[in-house]
DNA sequence: CTGGTGTTAGTACCAAGTGCTAATACATAT
DNA sequence: ATATGTATTAGCACTTGGTACTAACACCAG
């Protein structure tokens, strides 16, 4: 690489390291053409922490985000009441990772996955499935925004062991998604297996 | 701690290390109140690497988890095929941590959430927002099926800026979801900002 | 010519190791 | 009882990728 003026020089350090932290001050001088001791310097100057302690730093938030990223896809929301066969309440807080980058909307399918996961929840039954869904975006959901969402358990057919559910989703005591699930279960009601948990 | 057998040690020499990569052979030595020696030789005999590649190790999962989690929450399967505002074909891998743990049925959301996935993309526009959706999940859908996915778009409204989606979804050929999705756009079919990426 | 900025070189030191040799303890086998 | 094997410990030289510091030089501007 050609060698430029410090300003650069820094500025593009900054995006290499960035882009590799994995990278050493000896690759970084004959990167730039520049001795050790200068690359040193810049680092001094634009206080970047040592290799090591920038792949500590990478791998410290790996452990984080284990625990972070395993619930997004276990369970969508926070249960915060529930009265099986009845009614249940959860809340999902929106956060950057939910909304589309261009317009900050929540993409449908968390909310969707929210009132699945509720639906899901209310059922007292180990194998509760959704087969039918009918649901109504209302109103654009943002980042930050908190939705309080409840699930009511409208109608339950021992026949077709067919349970429906009305899902209404709120954000500032306004309706921001409803829906209607029509939920499979296994065992007939009150006729559960006490041992499972 | 109290001193036990070599093997015992060796056991929980693993167990530690795999809960925390982070701690030293010194630490570890007066953990189990041996010498720093017998830790290196146990580490030798077990194959663990030293702390600083231990680190390295967890670094760069998390760099590759970077790559691999991001789309997870931002398209839910990889689109094989587009022609905007006509059809899009999208695949899905299901894997364990879709499923529920108790019968190996991959949850809805991720289903639905692959058939919105699909229905936005096929917009040929900035502002897609799903407004309604019927969804029906036919048949059970496992872990390791790979669940192909195509949205057709039925209609377009342009006085209501509506657009009208069919998402069907095959395992094995056989159709496992079916959804309708009625979308809203922000522009007219075919005046599209083509600065947008 | 003097000063400030930028750069380079070199030294001592550190952490957390590897790799190797050697000594010691202790039980087991012959 | 002595020899052999396994487990443990100690010590030393060396490695990587640094920190912290000092000294030297080049250049450009006032």
């Amino acid at each position: 690489m050609k060698r430029t003026t410090k300003k650069e020089r820094q500025q593009l350090l900054l995006q290499t390291i960035d882009e590799n932290p994995f990278i050493t001050d000896e690759q970084l001088a004959s990167l730039f053409n520049v001795s050790v001791q200068t690359i040193r310097l810049d680092r001094m100057e634009l206080s970047i922490p040592e290799l090591r302690e920038r792949i500590k730093d990478v791998a410290a938030k790996n452990l984080e985000n284990e625990v972070k990223s395993l619930p997004i896809d276990e369970i969508i929301g926070e249960i915060i009441d529930i009265e099986l066969d009845s009614r249940a309440f959860s809340i999902f807080d929106v956060k950057e990772e939910h909304v589309f980058q261009r317009n900050g909307i929540a993409r449908g399918h968390h909310l969707f996955a929210q009132a699945n996961s509720l639906a899901v929840a209310v059922i007292n039954d180990e194998l509760a499935l959704t087969v039918r869904a009918n649901v109504l975006f209302a109103k654009p959901v943002k980042a930050g925004d908190r939705v309080i969402t409840k699930a009511t358990v409208r109608e339950q057919n021992k026949d077709k062991n067919r349970t429906y559910i009305d899902v209404i989703s709120n954000v500032n005591n306004s309706v921001v998604f409803k829906g209607e699930f029509e939920m499979y279960r296994t065992k007939g009601i009150g006729e559960n297996d006490e041992t499972s948990n």
